[in-house]
DNA sequence: TATCAAGTGGGAAAAGGTGGGAAAAGTGGG
DNA sequence: CCCACTTTTCCCACCTTTTCCCACTTGATA
C-alpha cells in the first residue's frame, strides 16, 4: 500500500526520486497523468490498466459519444506519460505536466493507497492543514452515515 | 488487548520504546498515523486492513471522482506511515507526525483496546483528568445513545 | 547481592537522496 | 549527407540520514 508524505528535490534535469517505500510496489515503470486539485496522479502500470478501463468504459461502452466524458478523457490520457524508473529509484517529469501544477525545485509526493500524487509543496501543506482541521467533523459524519 | 499507560522517551533519533506488554500483540510491523483530538494512532497491520478499508471503499473503484473522498483519503493515506519495530521493540516516530502532536523528548502511550494512542505527555495528563471528571455524565450519554 | 528484564543511548555501517559529467540520441543548418 | 549543437540517458560519486548492533542504566526479583 502507498502512504506517506515525502519532500523531495525536482533538479535541473526535472528528475525526481521516488520515496524508497514506494519503489518495490511501484515497478520499473509507471503513468503519470494530469490529477484533480492541481496535483499529478501516478499510477503503477497494473492499477492504471484498471483505471483507464473504467474511464473509458462507463458500462455501455462508447464513452466517446458523450461530450463530458470526451473533455475528461482527453485532458487525462492525453496528457499521461509512460516513464520509465531509473537504475535508482528516479523517474522524470514531463515538462508540462510540471507546469501545470507549478513545481519548480521540490515537490511533495503523497501515498494515497493505490496511487502517489504529485503536489507544489506549499499548495500540499495548505490543503493537507485544512485537512488536518475538518478531521474531527468529517469523522463525525463519517460515523453519522455509517449508522444509518 | 492494549491496555494501559506509559510515559516513554522520545530520543535524538526519534526512536520510542513500545511497552514490553504490547509489543507480543502488535508485531514487527505497525502503522502510524494521525489521530484524532491531537494525539496519533497505532495499528497492528492486521488492525489496519480492516480500518483503511472501512475507511476508504466506496466498493465501486475511481474513489477518485469524488471530491469528498479524495480529501479523506489524502489525510488518512497521506500522513500514514508504515513502520519496523527494532530488534529490541522501538518504533521511529515519522518527524512530521511528532510535530503534528508537538512531542519532543517524551510522550504518553496509552493503550486503548486494539490500538496505542501516542500523546503530548502534558496534553494527555489534561484529557484523562478531564476524562475522569466526565466519566459519570459521559457513560449516561452514551448509554442513551445506544438505546436509540 | 546477583540476576534479569526493560528502557535508553550512541557508534559504525548501510541506504537513501542529490548532483554532475560523459556517452548517446535527437535536431537543425549548411 | 554530414557536421555542429542541444537534449536526453546512463552512470558514478558524494553527503546526509537511517538502520543496525552493542552496551550501559535502572529497577524489580529471587
Amino acid at each position: 500500500m502507498l502512504i506517506g508524505e515525502y519532500i523531495h528535490t525536482v533538479d535541473e534535469k526535472n528528475r525526481i526520486s521516488l520515496p524508497a517505500k514506494f519503489r518495490k510496489e511501484m515497478g520499473k515503470k509507471i503513468i503519470i497523468t494530469p490529477g484533480l486539485d492541481s496535483c499529478l496522479f501516478i499510477f503503477t502500470s497494473k492499477e492504471w490498466e484498471k483505471v483507464s478501463t473504467q474511464l473509458s468504459d462507463s458500462g455501455q461502452g462508447l464513452s466517446f459519444l458523450k461530450a463530458d466524458q470526451r473533455t475528461f478523457n482527453r485532458n487525462i490520457f492525453g496528457q499521461a506519460s509512460e516513464v520509465e524508473v531509473d537504475s535508482i529509484g528516479r523517474i522524470l517529469i514531463p515538462e508540462i505536466l510540471k507546469n501545470k501544477i507549478g513545481i519548480k525545485n521540490s515537490a511533495a509526493l503523497v501515498g494515497v493507497k493505490d496511487r502517489v500524487e504529485v503536489w507544489n509543496e506549499k499548495v500540499w501543506k495548505e490543503v493537507s492543514a485544512r485537512g488536518a482541521k475538518e478531521a474531527e467533523q468529517l469523522a463525525e459524519k463519517i460515523s453519522n452515515e455509517r449508522q444509518k
